[in-house]
DNA sequence: ACCATAATTGATAACGATTCTCATTGTCAA
DNA sequence: TTGACAATGAGAATCGTTATCAATTATGGT
């Protein structure tokens, strides 16, 4: 049950938290707005405002439960359920589909690059962008 | 002269182009926001309009006379001078110093994995977030 | 189960960054 | 020079996001 999943994470379990984290399970590995989450509750039949959503989920980023990327292009932040290890990702600027890859010699270089510098990597983001296969074959 | 730089690039060469040229590589290395080049014009007694600023600033990325990089945090995007090699960053996020660097490991990597995708890619961005070693000595 | 308390919510105003609008001005090729 | 058309400046408009604040709700002790 979610419900101890937000005790745990120290936040009470409220309706709203409880839908919205519902929604994030339902779109694992699929990257959503803060938007997108605020449609699918309205096209739900849910009332539940826009700011309380935009508040959910910084909180559910802080708690560790979900991760924020800003990628270029599109001017909004999109969300993902935090679960599994870390990836990085590839964005179709054609499209905007987001597809994850994990690559350890990536990793490994990485943390060698931070430690020769005395810096503290407290985090790191890596994505490709390009056009997709599938955009590839459909339009030139 | 700058001027031929930016018929080179198919835009005309005006005034407010010219002194946000000038200031770019006066900056060169460093990372400024539309607003960094807002004030210096201003400092030096120009007075250009930050309308003015935005847009010479995505001709001159659309140009690729520029870089433009959303790191997290910082809420406002910032550019810098094109020139040279591709390099990634190292981002404190204490004191938001960018720091750049290379690594041709890394670059090898991400163009397999790219092309183990069918991905044709057309850009990429590797940042590190992290403490850098001065505020780590400074602050806790 | 009930209550008090403190956290959470929703509606909307406010915000910062960026883009748009449009009348005015400037550049450049002829 | 001059004309054509792109570029500019000022401010309004927009977008995503955050703050405000009164009303609502979850939770722990009884």
């Amino acid at each position: 049950m979610q419900n101890a999943d937000l005790k745990r994470a120290g936040l009470k379990a409220t309706l709203p938290r409880l839908r919205i984290l519902q929604i994030l399970e339902d779109k694992a590995g699929f990257h959503v707005s803060a938007e997108d989450v605020y449609r699918t509750l309205l096209d739900s039949g849910e009332s539940i405002g826009l700011a309380t959503v935009y508040r959910v989920l910084t909180q559910f980023e802080q708690a560790g439960l979900v991760i924020r990327h800003n990628f270029d292009g599109g001017g909004s932040a999109v969300f993902e359920l935090a679960a599994g290890e870390h990836h990085d990702h590839l964005v179709c600027v054609r499209c905007n589909r987001v597809t994850e890859f994990v690559d350890e010699t990536i990793e490994q270089r990485q943390r060698a690059i931070a430690a020769e510098r005395g810096f503290s990597m407290t985090d790191h983001s890596l994505i490709i962008y390009g056009i997709c296969a599938d955009c590839q074959g459909a339009a030139g």
